[in-house]
DNA sequence: AAGAAAGTCTTGGCATGCCTTATTCTATCT
DNA sequence: AGATAGAATAAGGCATGCCAAGACTTTCTT
């Protein structure tokens, strides 16, 4: 109840997107290791933050039971992914910023975006629904629609659909993936899996490809409304 | 000597920035009381945070004197002030935010703007020399060049020039100005001079304007190399 | 199911950066 | 020399981080 309106701070910022993103993962509380983890500081300094993004009314912690946001605090995590994404679909699209390194600067450029300037770049854009990762932008009144992929991970053989969604957080990755050609909007099948988590044989746009390794986890196909394809090993 | 690289902060940054325009005004040390009133914070916080930017070699401080840039330092407030008008302009011709704006948001992401990006907006921009409010920007490599421009307040009647400057400190000023369709690259006469200070009747491109108070202290003309009208009164 | 070990979380003390106010010092003007 | 404006210092606050010590919880063992 006690919701101080209006404070924020890069720390702040970042604490709320983080929980937001592992609240939505497993929809269960966050653990303050986790939270270190991700956010890579020691489990003191989350620990001593919660409390106060407590007191800021943010999210709701349970001493060792873990922390959720609030609607206030995922409101405002929404707003950080709405700048983040919109950030870096601009730096792609309207400066040809290579995709693989727009995450990090989007990552500063997230906390001092004032609202002129994300509706400025938003109609630049023409409202964009997702970035160059695939990745969902909210919108400006905070919906977030994400479709249900599957990862490469998950898929056999014969299974077939558009590779949409990467995650942008190793450039390494995506500097390979641009390299293959391999992009998202991509026609994906699946030609054959190597046993015990070896690659995947797919083919992308018609060009064959061995994928494998985090590569896997990291890529997610959508599939068509009628085609639903069946993992099971 | 003792000059550590790379600390940098958005506070040490405003500090040289504006220790540069300050010691540029009039080519002599900076007093304390100056920087305070321009930084609005108080003496005491700047005394402090001027024995820091000495030991970082970013000034030479002498106590009770002033203050003075050191090379390093002076290359820290350029590559402010480049950033600074490279974003505003960016922000003006890319983005049409109207330019009473562009100072506030570019007042922030100077603070944040990598390498890198810097590069793709003055690339996209086709390596501009000045700002929309007419302020030269300093060239990658920190060269600034200041044209000879006189403020209208100096001007008498016959004096014919180009308005080229205006000072970005005051948004409403600025909003004035378009709104008469007074704007830099304008080719002013000056027809007529009030007494006691008052205002300057001038033409800008054909229509005439009545310009008292502040304004003639903000706008600057540039004469072309050939007619140098003469002050007097 | 009790107790110990292992894992997780909180607390407290400390550091840094930058700000404020109150006080003391210096320089300069008369 | 004394008044006054300007500048420096001291002491304290807030935000955020770190580490180490201790408290709590879960899990393992028997």
């Amino acid at each position: 109840m006690a919701t101080k309106e209006n404070v924020r701070s890069a720390a702040i910022e970042d604490y709320s997107k983080a929980i937001y993103t592992l609240e939505s993962r497993a929809d269960e509380p966050v653990s303050t290791n986790a939270l270190a983890e991700r956010l890579e500081l020691t489990t003191g300094s989350v620990s001593g933050m919660l409390k106060k993004l407590d007191e800021l009314g943010l999210i709701s912690h349970v001493p060792y039971r873990g922390v959720r946001l609030t609607i206030e605090g995922r409101k405002l995590a929404l707003e950080v992914i709405r700048h983040h994404r919109l950030l870096e679909l601009y730096l792609a699209e309207a400066l040809h910023m290579p995709w693989d390194r727009v995450h990090d600067e989007a990552e500063v450029l997230e906390h001092v975006l004032s609202d002129e300037l994300e509706e400025l770049i938003a109609a630049k854009l023409g409202n964009p629904t997702v970035d160059p990762h695939g990745d969902p932008i909210p919108s400006a009144d905070l919906q977030l629609d994400e479709h249900p992929t599957r990862s490469l991970e998950s898929l056999v053989p014969g299974d077939e659909g558009t590779f949409v969604r990467v995650s942008d957080a190793d450039p390494e990755m995506l500097r390979y993936l641009s390299d293959q050609g391999i992009l998202p909007g991509g026609r994906l099948h699946v030609i054959e899996r190597q046993p015990f988590g070896g690659p995947l044989l797919v083919s992308v746009d018609g060009r064959e490809h061995t994928l494998g390794g985090g590569l896997l986890r990291a890529m997610r196909v959508e599939f068509e409304p009628s085609v639903v394809g069946e993992a099971s090993a």
